[in-house]
DNA sequence: CGTAAGATGAAG
DNA sequence: TTCATCTTACGG
């Protein structure tokens, strides 16, 4: 459950439901974009899927700063997903942010991602991405600049579920989404 | 060194 | 179901 004034990110598990129904905005020079995190999933150092896992690196060094910090990373060698790192500085965990629920800047999100349908925008991790404008140059900074957090809504009911895209750890219930939400995305 | 697989998405 | 096509991890 969301707060009134910043989202609880001292663990990813309590963080990836307490960021549920906030407003991810992102603020460019073509204009302000933003959606509700309706998606998210948490990783750990301790889990065999995260990046984090055995230790740090160059390319999971963001995981390792402290809460707040932004990790941008490029996967299958087309897509970049978008994770808000949680936890201690020292301790390899994100939120992987997985799909949002459009609000401002709709038209420009069309534009980015070259579709007109508003509910393939953002129903993806690396749908957000390309939709917001996200570059890596935001990798290892801070939310709270150009990309910040702001009160949305509380989720009426939250689904807790298995992780997608991954082959280590797949029993575990780390997937968390606002229960009925048409943004949330489709495997 | 070579090679395979990866926190995905779009097309065929 | 396949492919796009980059980076890292790991084996020889």
């Amino acid at each position: 459950m969301p707060s009134n004034n910043l989202p609880d990110l001292s663990d990813s598990v309590v963080a990836a439901q307490s960021l549920l129904g906030w407003k991810l905005v992102h603020e460019t020079p073509e204009g302000i974009v933003s959606g509700y995190i309706v998606e998210t999933e948490a990783y750990d150092m301790s889990d065999p899927a995260s990046h984090s896992f055995g230790g740090e690196r160059a390319r999971n060094a963001p995981m390792y700063q402290e809460a707040g910090t932004i990790y941008v990373y490029f996967i299958y060698g087309v897509h970049y997903c978008v994770n808000i790192v949680t936890g201690p500085k020292g301790h390899g965990q994100a939120v992987l942010i997985r799909a949002l629920e459009p609000v401002d800047g709709v038209e420009l999100m069309k534009q980015r991602r070259g579709v007109d349908n508003t509910s393939q925008l953002t129903n993806g991790p690396a749908k957000l991405v390309q939709a917001l404008g996200i570059a890596t140059s935001l990798n290892g900074q801070q939310v709270g600049g150009v990309l910040r957090l702001e009160p949305g809504f509380t989720p009426q009911e939250i689904t807790q579920t298995t992780r997608i895209g991954i082959s280590k750890a797949v029993h575990e219930l780390w997937r968390y989404y606002v229960t009925g939400n048409q943004y949330v995305s489709k495997p």
